[in-house]
RNA sequence: GGAGAGGUGGCUGAGUGGUCGAAAGUAGCGGUUUGCUAAACCGUCGUAGGUUUAAAAGCCUACCGGGGGUUCGAAUCCCCCCCUCUCCGCCA
């Protein structure tokens, strides 16, 4: 949500990037429900004013009564015109994207991300590089025909060591993360809709959710649904800012309109799972924090051993609620492409905005907070880990950092 | 699932249908006193929107879990909903 006030100080400026970001809300037409609305708030408000002078006079003039009486079917019936007016602006205003990062480059797909840097050596193997799908086959670690069985196409099962691996790997990633000032935690997994609208999932990726049946509930996207909603309506210390949370969680979408995009293996899936980077700070702090999730995301991608190149993300290929993205994609040897497999976005107010989350200093400065979302680590690193560590037979060597906790060094088909 | 209790400002906690945006305490902020700390004393201290202004003050409106109703007037009366807590049952 962006502040109506500039809208009404500045529609030229809420005009442009709407064009530049293709939302079709009518700015001019919301400009205009905005001023009516208003006015009519400046006739209720007298009206009220009157209404509460005369009724402090019924004591000693009962007289006055009938007045009032009187003046309340107006009032009425204007407060009624006023609660559709704000309906009106609210779903208007819940619709328009958030402003734009100057270094933002233009484009319309992710082919336009403008590559900031490329890092870590391809490996080069002396056999024909097999993608994750054929290892996860071949070595009997993911099951995407049995999930298909027991749940539906796109749900799967990581089996045994992929399994071992899997977990070691998520469970190193929360503790490299805590080590870096993160505070963990266990999410809930399920949403109401208020938080989802506060995080800006809805009204934009309404279709991506799962709904629970006569629940006011939805499956989470992601843990920055209940990690950011986590402070709703809630003024934070200045002081304690800025907030770094993470948290390892399931990931549900329904991904409608998706099918056949990137469908090899489990790169597409209704359910993955991820550890998160969320941070709340103060505005002036956004740009730094931005960079210190992206700086965790290399750190465990290099750790790894996995090479990767960061993108700054394009206007076409970035969610209405960010303000400037980054996209690091992994290399994977057996698809011969970088593909993302961690985004990192700096939402700026958007989400604070409509989830009323403010901070306060002790010398009474106050505002919205900021707040970053930013993936630690997904399903797709293990499948980057498989391409990149496998060797002629199949086999795949397990990331050094991790060996302590998989218990072993190499699975093997 | 059954029974009961309760939701008021950062927290604790008063509140008769009208002068209550709300007592008091505590925390916070500013100051005085003190050799330091502590204590004491004085002052200040809700949020949001609108309006005015160079800025502020000021003024107006709304808010005492949420929504609706009664009334000239509701924190206070009535109805519905939500949430929290306690006890019982069931249970990972």
């Amino acid at each position: 949500m962006i502040d109506i006030r500039i809208l009404r100080e500045n529609p030229e400026l809420v005009k442009e990037n709407a064009a530049r970001r293709g939302c079709d809300v009518n700015i001019d037409e919301l400009r205009a429900l905005d001023q009516q609305y208003l006015a009519t708030m400046k006739e209720v408000e007298n009206l009220r004013a009157e209404r509460n002078r005369l009724s402090k006079e019924c004591k000693t003039n009962p007289a006055a009564r009938e007045t009032v009486r009187e003046l309340k079917v107006t009032l009425t019936e204007l407060e009624k015109q006023l609660d559709e007016q704000k309906k009106q602006v609210d779903e208007k205003l819940a619709w328009l994207p958030n402003f734009l990062s100057e270094d933002v480059p233009d484009g319309k797909d992710d082919a336009d991300n403008l590559e900031i840097k490329q890092v870590g050596g391809k490996p080069s193997f002396d056999f024909a590089a097999r993608d994750h799908q054929a290892l996860g086959d071949l070595l009997g670690i993911i099951d995407t025909a049995r999930g298909a069985k027991v749940a539906q196409s796109g749900f799967y099962y990581w089996v045994g060591k992929g399994a071992q691996l899997a977990q070691a790997m998520f469970f190193w990633a929360q503790q490299e993360l805590v080590k870096r000032g993160f505070t963990l935690f266990m999410s809930p997994c399920a949403a109401k809709s208020e938080t989802l609208f506060g995080t800006g999932y809805l009204p934009f990726f309404e279709d991506q959710s799962y709904n629970l049946t006569g629940e006011d509930l939805a499956l989470i996207g992601t843990s920055e649904q209940t990690l950011v909603g986590y402070h709703a309506e809630e003024i934070l210390e200045g002081a304690s800012l800025p907030l770094c949370y993470t948290a390892y969680t399931p990931c549900f979408r329904t991904e409608a309109g998706s099918y056949g995009k990137e469908s090899r293996g489990i790169f597409r899936v209704h359910q993955f799972h991820k550890v998160e980077q969320i941070i709340f700070c103060k505005p002036e702090d956004s740009p730094r924090c931005h960079e210190i999730c992206l700086d965790n995301e290399e750190y465990l991608l290099q750790q790894l051993g996995i090479p990767y190149r960061v993108v700054n993300v394009c206007v076409g290929d970035m969610g209405a609620p960010g303000y400037k993205k980054y996209d690091i994609e992994a290399w994977y040897p057996g698809f011969g492409a970088y593909r993302e497999v961690t985004s990192n976005t700096n939402l700026t107010d958007f989400q604070s905005r409509r989830l009323n989350i403010r901070f306060k200093d002790t010398d009474g400065n106050r505002g919205f907070v900021h707040t970053i979302s930013a993936t630690g680590v997904t399903d797709r690193v293990v499948c980057a880990i498989m391409e990149n560590f496998q060797q002629a037979d199949g086999s795949v060597v397990v990331p050094e950092v991790l060996r302590p906790l998989t218990g072993f060094d190499v699975i093997t088909p």
